[in-house]
RNA sequence: GGAGAGAUGGCCGAGCGGCUGAAGGCGCCGGUUUGCUAAACCGGUGUACGGGUUACAACCUGUACCGCGGGUUCGAAUCCCGCUCUCUCCGCCA
C-alpha cells in the first residue's frame, strides 16, 4: 500500500508507475474523493471545536449551580446551562450528516487505494511483459547430450519417482505423488536449502502457518490482487464463517510475523528462513504447463525473508544478497541458470523490483523459472503495519524482500534431466548425497 | 459442542460519566552523581490527520484515537447494543 499523502503529492509518479506495470488504476477518482473526504473532515473538525468549546463550559457552570444557595441566582444560572445545552444539538446535526457523508467515501477509497501498485524503481527496465526482461547474467554451462534426451516426466515414470495418474485420480489436475528416490529427492533439495540459510547465512529458521486470516493475505499484499490463486477453506458454524486462506508462499507467514508489531531498530534487520507447503490455485493457466511437475497445485518451498530499516540503500543491498544465496544453492548443484531483471510489465503491485533465476531445462530446451527475489521497500510493512522505532525515537516503516530458496518439485525438473545418463538412469547431485544416505545414482529398483 | 472472563500507550497495568491523552511501573531519551560500567536521583517520552508558521527542523494550535461498529448524553475509555478477536474451564479428539 502506498501512502496517501505520497500519492497526493506525487501523482504523476504513482500513475507513471501503474501504467509501467500495466496495471490500470483509477487514480484521479481517488485523488478526488480524497480531497472531497478531507474537505468534509475540515468542517467536522471545526464544528467539534465549537462543540467540545461548548462542553467545556458547562461542567463548570454545573458545579456552580450545585454551589449557589440563592434560588433566584440559582434560576438564572439554571437558564444559562440550558441554552448552553442546546447549542450542541445543532451542531451535533450538522456533523451527524458530515459523518455520515465522509464514511460513505471510505470504502470507496480503501479499494483503490489497495489497488494502487508500488511504482517500479527506476533501474527496472521498461516492458510489456516477461519477453522484455533482460537477462544480467548467465552462471555453468548449457550441457549437449550425446544421447536422446528424456523429460523429467519421462524418468519419473521410468524410475518410478513420482506419480501423477494417481495424483490426479485423487486430488484433481495439477496434482502427483511423489515415490521412492522422488520423495527422497525432494526432501534432500529442502534440507540442503534450509541448513544452507540457517548454518551458513544466519538465517533464522521459522515454521509458519500455512492457513491464515484474511488480515495476513492483505497485509503481505496477496489480498486483492491476487485472491482468485488462493485456496479457501471455509466452514459454516452457527455463529457465522470460520474462514481461512491457504498460503501460497512462506513469504506470507514469515513477513506477517510481526504483524502490527513496533519492532526497535537494533532487532533490525531480521534474516528469516522457512520452509512450508504452497497452495496454488493456478486459476487462468488452463491448458499452460499441463503435465509434469512444473505447474502444480501444492509444492513446498524454503523461502528467504528479510526484514530492515526503511533505507532504499539497504534494501537494495539486501536485494542483491539474497539472490546470490539462492544463486549459491543453483552452484552447489551444479544447475546451469541466467538472472533475469524482470522489466516493468513483469512486476507484481507489490514490487518496485523483481529478479527471477531461471534454471536450464532440458525437456523445455529453455530456461524455467525457479526463483523470485522481489524488493517491496515499505509496501507490505505499511499493509501489515510493521514498524520499528528507529534511534531517534521515530516510529517508521519496515522494508521487506524476499526469495525462494528452492522450491520443489519444481527444481526437481532440471535435476533430473540434467543428471540422467545414456541408460536412464539420474546420479545424484553431490550436494544432495549427504541427505539422501550416500546414494550415488538413481536407477530402475 | 457447553459455560465463563477479557481487549487501555513500545510493554505491563490502573481508571468505570466532565478535573483523563489517560495513574503507576518497565523500557527509551536527556541531565546530575560516579575511576569505567552499574546503581541512585531529576526531567522528558503515544499515533494519525488538519491549521498557523518556518528555508527545514523546532515550536504553537485544532481534531480524532482506550479491539471494531453503532446507541444514550450537553459531555463516554467509563453506561447500553451488535461484531471481531483472545483467554480459561468442561466435553470431544489427538
Amino acid at each position: 500500500m502506498l501512502d496517501m499523502r505520497f500519492i497526493r503529492e506525487n501523482p504523476g509518479v504513482v500513475r507513471d508507475g501503474a501504467a509501467a506495470k500495466n496495471i490500470s488504476v483509477d487514480l484521479d477518482g481517488l485523488l478526488e474523493l480524497d480531497a472531497r473526504s478531507r474537505a468534509l473532515q475540515q468542517r467536522l473538525q471545526e464544528l467539534a471545536t465549537q462543540q467540545n468549546r461548548i462542553t467545556r463550559e458547562i461542567g463548570p457552570l454545573m458545579g456552580r449551580i450545585k454551589a449557589e444557595k440563592d434560588p433566584a441566582k440559582r434560576a438564572e444560572l439554571e437558564k444559562q446551562a440550558t441554552e448552553l445545552r442546546q447549542r450542541p444539538t445543532e451542531i451535533k446535526q450538522e456533523s451527524l450528516e458530515l459523518q455520515e457523508q465522509i464514511k460513505a467515501l471510505q470504502p470507496e477509497i480503501d479499494a483503490r487505494l489497495l489497488t494502487i501498485p508500488l511504482p517500479p524503481d527506476s533501474d527496472v527496465p521498461l516492458g510489456k511483459s516477461s519477453e522484455d526482461n533482460v537477462e544480467l547474467r548467465k552462471w555453468g554451462n548449457v550441457p549437449s547430450f550425446e544421447f536422446p534426451v528424456r523429460s523429467h516426466i519421462e524418468l519419473g515414470e521410468k524410475l518410478e519417482l513420482f506419480d501423477v495418474p494417481r495424483g490426479v485420480r485423487l486430488a484433481g489436475s495439477r496434482s502427483y505423488f511423489l515415490t521412492g528416490a522422488g520423495a527422497l529427492l525432494h526432501q534432500a533439495v529442502l534440507r540442503l536449502a534450509m541448513d544452507m540459510m540457517v548454518f551458513e547465512k544466519g538465517f533464522t529458521p521459522l515454521t509458519v502457518p500455512v492457513l491464515v486470516r484474511e488480515a495476513a493475505m492483505r497485509g503481505t499484499g496477496f489480498f486483492p490482487a491476487g485472491r482468485e490463486q488462493a485456496y479457501r477453506v471455509g466452514e459454516i458454524t452457527e455463529t457465522g464463517e470460520d474462514e481461512r486462506f491457504l498460503t501460497g508462499t512462506g513469504e506470507v507467514g514469515l513477513t506477517a510475523f510481526y504483524l502490527d508489531e513496533i519492532l526497535d531498530e537494533t532487532q533490525l534487520p531480521r534474516k528469516l528462513v522457512t520452509q512450508s507447503t504452497c497452495f496454488r490455485r493456478e486459476a487462468g493457466t488452463y491448458g499452460k504447463d499441463t503435465s509434469g511437475l512444473y505447474r502444480i497445485h501444492q509444492f513446498d518451498k524454503v523461502e528467504q525473508v528479510i526484514i530492515c530499516k526503511n533505507d532504499r540503500e539497504e534494501s537494495i543491498r539486501w536485494h542483491k544478497e539474497i539472490l546470490a544465496n539462492s544463486e549459491q544453492l543453483l552452484q552447489r548443484l551444479n544447475l546451469p541458470y541466467r538472472v533475469m531483471q524482470c522489466c516493468t510489465g513483469d512486476l507484481g503491485p507489490k514490487n518496485a523490483s523483481m529478479i527471477d533465476i531461471e534454471t536450464w531445462m532440458p525437456s523445455r530446451n529453455a530456461y524455467g523459472e525457479t526463483h523470485s527475489a522481489s524488493r517491496l521497500y515499505d509496501f507490505q510493512a505499511r499493509r501489515c503495519e510493521l514498524r520499528y522505532r528507529d534511534t531517534q525515537g521515530k516510529v517508521q516503516y519496515c522494508h521487506t524482500l524476499n526469495n525462494t530458496v528452492a522450491a520443489s518439485p519444481r527444481i526437481l525438473i532440471p535435476i533430473l534431466e540434467l543428471y540422467q545418463t545414456a541408460e536412464g538412469a539420474v546420479r545424484v547431485p553431490e550436494a544432495l548425497r549427504p541427505y539422501m544416505n550416500g546414494m550415488e545414482i538413481i536407477t530402475k529398483q
